[in-house]
DNA sequence: ATTTGTTTACGAAAATATTCGTAGATCAAT
DNA sequence: ATTGATCTACGAATATTTTCGTAAACAAAT
């Protein structure tokens, strides 16, 4: 494996992957504009932890022009699993399910959502039955 | 609402509530031992850690006895709401189905515990329809 | 060419979280 | 009543994360 992902991202680097895997790449303004809304930190707050992730490896950049332009170094997915599995461990008990029940009630889904996710279960089920 | 849960807990904190969540109270002593095995601290460590928890309001203890009796102050539920709102928040870009299928994916879940999210997929869409 | 606004780089302060050493209390067994 | 084991309390050192001030580079507009 090339992408050294030892590091794993803070709170605060959470947020801004989060915010450069939606936009796809962006600058640091960019960035910031965003993080404002529902933060409250400086420019070069902002700046200063996306040179830092840039350092750990969790942030490409691209320097070419005087204003550098950074994308996610890591992918959405494997983050996404390493967290899951972290907090299935720690705060569920261990069940996978605990947590998908968890996440299903509080949060009302579209009937598309649903369907998608009966759907999805129908293909495991399919899977193991071979 | 009584309980003071201003204080969201940190990743030690998060651990040590795992456990006596699931064991329903201990003390020091057990938690320790448990948190030994995934962990490497010492023991006046884990003590100081429970102590803070308590102040914060997190932990509830009974010193009748020389050796306190520790038990969580905040329940299982509401702490795993907000840590996964502030996951699919972050993380998932606001969708819950996002969280759900993969944390199905990589997780193999029993039959028993597929059957168990379906049943309840369909109290929810029944309460939808209506 | 000077001013103005925006950018990066850097260092270090401030805030938080984690770790542990040491002292004193308590109790059981010698 | 002395020893040894175990516990709590407390303070402080470490480590980590977050924040921001300041300086220098650069470009566009005056």
């Amino acid at each position: 494996m090339s992408t050294a992902k030892n590091n794993k991202p803070t709170e605060s680097e959470l947020e801004i992957l989060g915010i450069l895997w939606e936009k796809g790449s962006g600058t640091v303004r960019d960035v910031h504009e965003i993080l404002e809304k529902s933060k409250d930190a400086g420019y070069t707050t902002t700046l200063k932890l996306m040179q830092i992730m840039h350092e750990k490896g969790l942030l490409k950049r691209d320097t070419s022009n005087k204003t550098h332009v950074y994308e996610a170094a890591i992918s959405q997915e494997s983050t996404q699993q390493q967290l899951l599995n972290k907090m299935i461990d720690t705060v569920f008990n261990g069940s996978a399910s605990q947590l998908v029940l968890q996440a299903l009630g509080n949060h009302r889904s579209s009937q598309e959502e649903l369907d998608k996710i009966k759907q999805y279960l129908n293909e495991i089920e399919q899977q193991q039955k071979k």
